[in-house]
DNA sequence: GCCAACGTTGGC
DNA sequence: GCCAACGTTGGC
């Protein structure tokens, strides 16, 4: 099996939050909804069934890091993007009867018992670099690296759910 | 609520 | 293919 790899995802908690994730049933969802190029091919090709993600809140109080979770399945077609009633509805792809857009399913795995908001981020001079903490950084699904994963994880000390 | 950064759209 | 206009993201 490939080595795993890590990364981050975003999400506005008064959407859906990390604890909607837990509450979900197997604290499974298909995380729908992404609607950029940059993002989408991340979910297409990249995200493997194992690799750890952190989960984001943003537009929060405070924005920080809440929780991990795990890829439990890969890329496959965002059916969201076809269904008129959905606010991810896609006309264009509609049009062509076929979702361009992809979700993956993801598991959550701990709950931070010290989220880590983003101010907190960037003291840590390790994540100097981090891709979230770069200015004007607005990709909703982004690569983390091992070390990021592994430093951000025992900083928000993580419980298992 | 403001606004900077970024992505997308559409006129030409 | 350029680029201005517009829409969205997301911190503050």
């Amino acid at each position: 099996m490939a080595k795993r790899k890590y990364w981050l995802m975003k999400t506005e908690p008064d959407v859906f939050s990390f604890e909607d994730l837990v509450a979900a049933p197997r604290r499974t969802t298909h995380w729908e909804g992404v609607r950029n190029y940059q993002a989408r091919n991340l979910l297409r090709d990249e995200l493997k069934k194992g690799d750890g993600v952190l989960i984001y809140h943003s537009n929060a109080e405070p924005s920080a890091v809440v929780g991990l979770a795990e890829v439990v399945r890969e890329g496959y077609p965002d059916a969201a993007a076809l269904d008129p009633k959905s606010e991810y509805f896609d006309p264009k792809a509609k049009a062509k009867g076929e979702s361009p857009w992809c979700v993956v399913d993801v598991k959550a795995t701990h709950r931070f018992s010290t989220p880590l908001p983003l101010a907190q981020l960037r003291e840590l001079a390790p994540l100097k670099d981090m891709v979230l903490l770069r200015k004007g950084s607005r990709l909703s699904v982004q690569p983390v690296t091992e070390a990021e994963f592994e430093l951000i994880g025992a900083n928000g000390k993580p419980v298992k759910i």
